[in-house]
DNA sequence: ATATGTTTAAAACGAACGTATGAATTGTCA
DNA sequence: TGACAATTCATACGTTCGTTTTAAACATAT
């Protein structure tokens, strides 16, 4: 009677450990209904988006009944939230493997810009070519939400990458100790936009432009993309600094030439 | 009695010529209303997203009633089309007339690429700082949504941008006649993605990573941005022809040096 | 002043949303 | 095999969505 007896059913979030005390095949059919879930809204929140995506929709592409969602997972913030986690889990972690590699082999001295800027971005589109961990559909999906403006996603995404972040923040630091951090910051700020679009690229290149790529590149290769968009990120990160209005003399760290025929 | 008679009002999307026939103070209170939707759905299409935003949510802060939406623009889609009209209109006339105005002075030869860039982002950033036409409030609207999934939006900004886009993918043809193309048409890609960075960067720099900015760069002017995303990017564009994989030796045309201290 | 056309106001519409419920089904182990 | 937990299923709930409707309020022109 009284307005708090809500609560006896739904003990939790019965994600993924309710089921481990007991059955064991019943476990492999469950996580196989997970697994179709997954798959099945990884690729339609990157076609469509997260608010534009419904249950009813993921249900039916996944071929699972609606409330299987709700059973999995708890609710629809939950499962986008296991997308991504399934996922980022091993591109940081891979990212973190080639970087700690890198570090190791440097014998305590600072990386060369070109392993930071590949161990980060560059693992980011070998795994857009290897379908065993999502392939291109959850890359692209990573790049678009990179922009979303949703809250939640954003802040848990900001939690998912904060370590990594701070680790690859540091190395280039270390890597370029004469370029003021905050500049460093801003670069590899701007190199995360230019890579979010290179993914998207064949998509938006169609789209928002009508280029017509020529014949003989219509058969982009997608390993044709990483040293394009490499090449392009260490133009970007090495570039002379700006010379900043109203400190018209910032020059004396640049490490480059901004000559003037371009 | 029949089935067919239920469109004798609605005659069509009565947006904004259906009052022009008569009244003349109404005109101005009309347009009014019209501006203070357009303003709120502004700013909360890019806090927010499309999806996210309620008409209910628009109009209760442009602080007018549910249905004036729908009477003047006749549908929440034909409203955001509105918003990116308005605006989009004044930028690319604006590119256009800064473009025409550099090739005139050039009198029939290329380009500088700074010059282009220059003209196209420069611009965008510009207007960001110009609250007369929008300031930055569209300008990080339209960052957000060149990544939007949603397909009527990106239909509707492809047509918007087709003109534009073809006239300084053209220029940089010409400016760059060394260069493959494709290779343009990716880097010019590159490039929108690390200014549509740039523009959310205040938003996402404390958001997907949460690195705090130095106190000396906490007083970043919107101004500083300039300078900074225009050395990044002339430093992408003008960056060595990528090794391509399978064709060892494409570096002929080359446009710059890739040392090997980086 | 009254007629006319335009804009606002308040309420309601059907559809679609995320979620919850309880019964049926399936798989596991005593 | 029967008890029991885990999962699936069909269905329904309460909200909120974009949109429509009807009447009142408003400004203008004759």
């Amino acid at each position: 009677m009284s307005d708090i007896g809500v609560s006896e059913t739904n003990i939790d979030a019965k994600s993924s450990d309710a089921k481990s005390v007991d059955g064991k095949a019943n476990e492999t059919r469950a996580n196989e209904t997970r697994e179709k879930i997954l798959n099945a809204a990884e690729r339609l929140f990157m076609e469509f988006g997260y608010e534009a995506t419904s249950m009813r929709h993921i249900t039916g592409e996944a071929e699972v009944n609606l409330a299987a969602v709700n059973y999995h997972f708890g609710s629809k913030e939950a499962l986008i939230q296991e997308v991504f986690r399934r996922r980022l889990d091993w591109l940081n972690d891979e990212r973190l493997r080639v970087l700690d590699e890198m570090e190791a082999e440097a014998n305590g001295g600072p990386l060369k810009p070109s392993q930071i800027v590949d161990a980060m971005f560059g693992t980011l589109l070998r795994m857009a070519n290897d379908e065993s961990v999502g392939g291109s559909t959850f890359v692209r999906l990573l790049g678009r939400t990179l922009t979303d403006p949703s809250k939640f996603i954003n802040t848990f995404l900001a939690r998912e990458h904060a370590y990594v972040m701070d680790r690859f923040k540091n190395a280039l630091f270390r890597a370029l100790p004469d370029v003021p951090k905050s500049e460093i910051i801003w670069r590899f700020h701007f190199m995360l936009g230019a890579t979010s679009y290179a993914i998207t690229g064949a998509d938006a290149l169609t789209g928002i432009t009508d280029w017509q790529l020529s014949p003989s590149d219509k058969d982009e290769r997608p390993d044709l993309l990483l040293p394009r968009l490499m090449s392009f990120l260490l133009g970007g990160l090495r570039a002379p600094l700006p010379q900043l209005p109203m400190f018209p003399n910032a020059g004396a760290t640049q490490i480059g030439t901004q000559d003037n025929i371009y």
